[in-house]
DNA sequence: ACTGCGAGTGTTAGCGCTAACGTAACCTGT
DNA sequence: ACAGGTTACGTTAGCGCTAACACTCGCAGT
């Protein structure tokens, strides 16, 4: 049985409540089933009559359409698939903002699939995906698996890859580029005069956009005759609180470091707290950046120096190429849309 | 058109991309559709032989089920409608966490919306949603607008109302009692002797459940003789400044404060960070607490006492429900479950 | 030989809705 | 008066899939 919208009957013992379908709204209204569906849809020429009367019926039976049976039949799905990596590290929950503000009103609905950074999971999401036919997908990373790749460009919807234009995208893509964030934080940090540089950041083997920072990042250190003096990776647990002891740590590992560049804000921030506790002084001993721009860093009792990662402006593009398509039928052209992170200096980075 | 998944021609000029049916598997492996279905959905009998024949011809064409189509014809939907206010704040993500954890390897996925804490936008998403005709409804509160009450009442699915146990549940329910969190949080701050309380929380008119926890709280306090002696909410904004603002603000005005309680955590944290900066003994002179207990806090320099509100647990024993349900057809009968959050003092509330 | 049975496959009839076209009634201008 | 249009409906034929049943084998039991 459908998980139905069902029927009070006026003697609820006499029969099992049933699903509602057009059919009960047209005989309560005494017009075609055809008529009740403009109604609902607002399309087509009905008298005002006959659409107030429909209305009342539908809505004193409880009616609610099946867009199931809509969907196949007029081969229009009001979906919009939106596949990312995680929703608890803050970045996405922004991003899904922009994607839901624009699409506010469209008629399109955004529906979230989790891959956990898992190039596997993403592919297995996306074909549960593609298999409700959605109006577009939009999706995180150029990095996906071949049976992944060949299921978007053959799915014959928009899609547009966000966060990042560091590759080849499928179809329309929307982002920053890594590579070119890691290396302006370099040269930035250089031009600051720290020499001896610490990295720290999140196991990455999986999360490719971390990883193009880093190499941007170190490439660039690299043109200068300079290398990483430390790094070290976390995975799991409280991202401040792993920031504070891997901080503690390599200090005390590395005394000649001046410079910390974290893969994020958040761990950034443990470091921070860590260093204003330990009496160091920031800037002038050692400066510190981290990555996003959360909003979080604002309530520090020291501005965590970072870089924009754009990620309202990325929801937002990308839901209007999706809303694009919409309109006209034909495929557009590809948009490859690179936006500029800003670096915000904050206290941790300029020194005076 | 759908957004259909298409094929390519053997001759990309020749013919224009066709939306790929079971009837293309069907051909190209030289078997019924009925047989395609029965392989791709691994149901009733089908001949080794056959079954590769009809695998290997459906990865071939790139062929994705229609479940629109699929779900018309049986009836089933794999979906689990999760309507929740926000994403943005921290709690919610480890609901769907637990949520997607238990639904795992079931079949059924979770799809979710958002309704910024509004109702209206509630009732809207929900009937966006039972258009869908999903297996099941998780939605955050007890308190709803009638009309969508009415909705959820007749939809004959399992409806699960997690979060907030303090009410008339419209079918199953899993949460904590904030009015007893409130309570609990007010006792055992009168037990440690502080008496002269501020309150700070989000401007909470639209957060039923921040403000059940503030009447509770009030409510044990009065019963103590005791009430609060400030108070102060906010909106919008970096949480973490909020609260550091808030807090230094309501000190300033109230030298007499030694406690201050947060409808959150991370206003908490803000707070907190203040007053180490600015010397204040903690929790000496001033007692603090949150509520939530996120992840964050481990990392702060002190670690804030808050409540844990099972957020993980709620989302794992709402999935199970609607799994249980899945098995047999018959509605069991409503289920009220109510954890039970801990307090953890941590530095913040033990005075010793 | 015949029935009986289960495994493997095909056939038929929808699921609930909408696109596309049909039709009846009513205008409007000349 | 009548063609030609417009408004307000109704009718028909699917959308792509699956439940339910029908059928065809081959083989065991008697």
């Amino acid at each position: 049985m459908f998980g139905g919208i069902t029927m009070k009957t006026e003697n609820p013992m006499a029969e099992a409540r049933r699903t509602l379908t057009l059919r009960d709204v047209s005989e309560a209204s005494g017009v075609s089933e055809m008529t009740v569906s403009r109604v609902l849809r607002g399309q087509g020429d009905v008298s005002a009559r006959t659409r107030e009367k429909v209305k009342a019926a539908a809505k004193e039976l409880g009616y609610v359409p099946n867009r199931i049976a809509g969907s196949l039949a007029s081969s229009r799905v009001n979906l919009v698939a939106v596949i990312i990596p995680s929703m608890s590290n803050m970045v996405f929950p922004e991003v899904m903002t922009g994607i839901s503000d624009t699409l506010e009103g469209s008629g399109l609905q955004p529906v979230v699939g989790i891959t956990n950074y898992k190039m596997e999971k993403e592919e297995s999401v996306l074909y549960e995906m593609l298999s409700w036919r959605p109006s577009g997908v939009i999706l995180a990373g150029l990095d996906h698996t071949d049976a992944a790749r060949a299921m978007l460009r053959s799915a014959g919807i928009p899609i547009v890859e966000i966060m990042d234009v560091d590759g080849e995208p499928t179809d329309h893509a929307v982002g920053i580029s890594h590579r070119r964030a890691g290396l302006e934080m370099a040269r930035a940090i250089l031009r600051e005069g720290y020499q001896k540089i610490g990295f720290l950041g999140t196991k990455m083997m999986l999360d490719f956009r971390a990883r193009k920072r880093f190499e941007g990042f170190t490439e660039e250190l690299g043109k200068a005759g300079i290398e990483i003096v430390d790094q070290e990776f976390y995975s799991g647990g409280s991202a401040l609180l792993k920031g504070r002891e891997m901080t503690e740590a390599m200090l005390k590992r590395n005394e000649e470091i001046d410079f910390l560049y974290y893969s994020n804000d958040l761990i950034g921030a443990g470091g921070l707290l860590y260093c204003l506790e330990a009496g160091i002084d920031i800037p002038g001993t050692l400066g510190m950046a981290g990555f996003n721009g959360v909003e979080l860093i604002d309530g520090l009792p020291r501005k965590l120096a970072t870089m924009d990662a754009c990620r309202y402006e990325i929801g937002q593009k990308a839901a209007e190429i999706i809303l694009r398509h919409g309109e006209n039928d034909e495929d557009a052209a590809p948009e490859k849309i690179e936006l500029t992170p800003k670096i915000a200096f904050g206290d941790t980075l300029h020194r005076r």
